[in-house]
DNA sequence: GACGAACTACGACGGATGTAGTAGCTTGTT
DNA sequence: AACAAGCTACTACATCCGTCGTAGTTCGTC
């Protein structure tokens, strides 16, 4: 039996934000941050979610006293660029380009944030040198 | 009570988008086109999904015959941008910009790609025409 | 040393999902 | 008219997901 199911849900991914944003942190601290953020959730529900995490390798825990530390294991942006590669394959067939003029023309950037990707398309411009690997990813 | 569920789940998506990409047609056919893309499913699975899509409202469908021709109800943008929208709220909470930033940065997008970008922002540059301070987003 | 508070382990439950089988109706072809 | 082929409706079922409740353990306090 392969390990029965990898994949962040929606809820896992809620609790690991929380611990990304806390750091290593217990049961508790996490259900009063989602409870500050709005979301009420049962004390035993973020627990299940935590031993979920660990289970499917997201996070590790250590006992502390009487209770465990629960730590992230995986990176915001591992995980964020992840799920953006999956979101990109099954809306545009794996594209980046699409989504990216999707999002500039959609209008939800301020000046500033334009004029910061301006800036970043001059620099890759300047060092346009052949990145090797251009992985066609498909 | 409201109607059960009414989003979309990844296997009707993916049979939303054969009806996006074939039109108007019937079982069948979307089934063929799944398969000649490598996504083996049975008739009736296909059909299933179909009926779900029906049940709702993403598509709809008249009798022709003795089968019945399915046509998507929601546009491909439409659908796209919403689930993009999740995306951003559930990774960015909410910030486009972002988002942007790390795909222009991961060296995913051809040259061509990036002159048309290049292109878009000039077109918008003109037609916003702010000076704006150090204005602070968010 | 018994009590209550806090913690974890485990089980549970209804609804969603992915996937398909079966049965019965329809229709073109012998 | 009887059949085979194709179509739909309905049912099924294992797993996942979101959400907790309960029970048992541990530890600090009267």
């Amino acid at each position: 039996m392969p390990p029965r199911q990898t994949e962040l849900s929606d809820a896992e991914l809620e609790v690991l934000k929380a611990l990304w944003d806390l750091g290593p942190t217990s049961v508790r601290e996490v259900m009063n941050h989602l409870h500050a953020q709005g979301r009420e959730l049962a004390y035993t529900t973020v627990l299940t979610f935590l031993t979920r995490l660990k289970a499917k390798k997201y996070v590790t825990s250590k006992k502390s006293g009487q209770a465990y530390i629960y730590k992230a294991k995986v990176s915001r942006e591992k995980v964020t660029g992840s799920r953006l590669s999956s979101l990109i394959e099954q809306l545009f067939d794996g594209a980046s380009a699409p989504l990216v003029l999707h999002l500039v023309q959609s209008n939800k950037l301020s000046s500033d944030e334009l004029g910061e990707l301006r800036r970043l398309l001059n620099d890759l411009d300047d060092r346009d040198d052949q990145a090797p690997g251009v992985g066609e990813g498909r």
